[in-house]
DNA sequence: TCTTGACCCTACTTTTTGGTAAGTTATTGT
DNA sequence: ACAATAACTTACCAAAAAGTAGGGTCAAGA
């Protein structure tokens, strides 16, 4: 039992899910680990199905929590880029593991997923 | 876009997700990879907090999508054993990262968690 | 015999999470 | 001038996940 900020974990490998849980975490970092381009439209558009609140409400909540950076290229056309911090760079081979798992069980069930082609369309 | 078995995935990972996703099963799968004993009560005493439902409807969930077994040692007083499968075991590096990155945060917050200590009391 | 512990299941409620739909500011393109 | 796009926010509502509280069997131990 450990005991940080209010909240009770089990171990700490619950602390860690505390910041990269929930349906759209990972799948925002993964994202980002792969794809160059990371603006707001960017990123909802290779997310389908994420509402635009829920995009806000996870970026500003992994923001929060260091886990990814937001550079304000211009102000009056308000426009920013999004991209991963060290610390959520620490994770990449998670990223890894978990798209490699979702690929070969893919494979298993006769679906041939290539990770290079223009995905997520 | 991926489709399978009736439901939509964004790409690999969200795949994955669907197995390990959720507050207990990758605290469950991680258990499972480092302490050897693993009846349900071992499960049970080291998951402080969750409740029998949770318990066994994940240790379903778990068993159904084939990343944990069960042996039954004995049917008159029932006995049971968990252990991961292979499959489950393809992703020993994630428990391992998701543990040493929650160590690290802790340790940066204060505080000292000794990974080969007796744990979650 | 009475209790305890292992190993569960079920109904019900609460909390958390996620979705819908709309609105905002500001700029570029037609 | 008007529509479209970027980058959001907010209020409200539905669904999913999780928690509560109980129930049940069987066997060993006091």
């Amino acid at each position: 039992m450990i005991t940080l900020h209010n909240k009770v974990y089990t171990c700490p490998v619950d602390v860690t899910l505390s910041f990269i849980g929930g349906k759209w975490k990972i799948l925002i970092l993964s994202h980002l680990h792969w794809v160059e381009k990371r603006s707001y439209a960017d990123l909802r558009n290779n997310l389908p199905g994420i509402s635009e609140k829920m995009l806000s409400q996870q970026l500003k909540e992994l923001e929060a929590h260091q886990l990814i950076g937001k550079e304000v290229l211009s102000l009056k056309p308000y426009r920013v880029e999004y991209f991963l911090t060290e610390e959520a760079k620490e994770l990449e081979p998670l990223y890894e593991l978990l798209s490699s798992f979702g690929v070969k069980y893919l494979k298993k069930h006769g679906i041939d997923y290539i990770k290079d082609q223009e995905l997520f369309k």
